[in-house]
DNA sequence: CAAATATATTCATATATACGAATATGTGCA
DNA sequence: TGCACATATTCGTATATATGAATATATTTG
């Protein structure tokens, strides 16, 4: 006997969940957060990243190719350079739930503190 | 001489990237996302979502480990049953936001099929 | 305490990712 | 065409991640 009650709902989104996870996977990578959020101020060339970063230019050139490939940034050629920006505004609401996470998990853990740890 | 202008500005976010990389990263994994969408219906139980997905018990627990080491879902034990819950409401706008960028993504993909493509 | 249920952790391994170094491709110009 | 600048790709390797199977821990109840 189930000691818990089970509901039955639950509906689930349908779809392929690892295009879904490509996308939030582009997402998970200090260097290539670094980049979007460079890129957030608008278009910049490849190179002023590998600049303003210092990053290796091969290192820039192919974390650019994962974001453009899961449709997170997309390119404009200009002569010999290559402009990206960001494909989709949502991209800063990202950041903003990331933060938002983090905070939560600071309030948390400040709750753990000051409740369980503080008496005992 | 440089062909493309260079734009002196650029602030970037300040803090550790790699904890935000983290929160990130977590959301990349298809089985993730499929737990975190089950859990936007409401609190469930590790053993529910055992059953509803029909991943190996020790997989979700894993996966439910690591949402809440990065601050994602919380835990609450009541007896034997440890319920989770999304800590933070902006999971969903996460979704919204990677429904964005597939999308444009096709459309973008859209355009260069009957632009570049049709003709030639 | 023992048994049963629910969840968590460990281990070995398979697979995916990130990186530097080297090299290739693409573009404009003399 | 040949050179210079800008960006992309390949290769070998180091590191991280995911997983099933087995095992451990926690909680309730008899």
């Amino acid at each position: 006997m189930a000691a818990c009650s089970i509901k039955g709902r639950k509906r689930l989104r349908r779809g392929d969940y690892s295009i879904r996870a490509n996308v939030a996977n582009a997402l998970g990578n200090p260097k290539r957060l670094m980049i979007l959020d460079a890129l957030s101020d608008g278009e910049m060339r490849a190179g002023e990243i590998v600049k303003l970063l210092n990053f290796e230019q091969p290192t820039v050139s192919r974390h650019l190719a994962l974001l453009r490939r899961v449709g997170i940034v997309e390119q404009r050629r200009e002569g010999k350079c290559v402009y990206y920006r960001l494909a989709c505004s949502c991209v800063t609401g990202f950041f903003n739930c990331i933060e938002e996470v983090i905070s939560t998990r600071l309030r948390r853990q400040q709750r753990m503190l000051s409740g369980k740890g503080g008496r005992a």
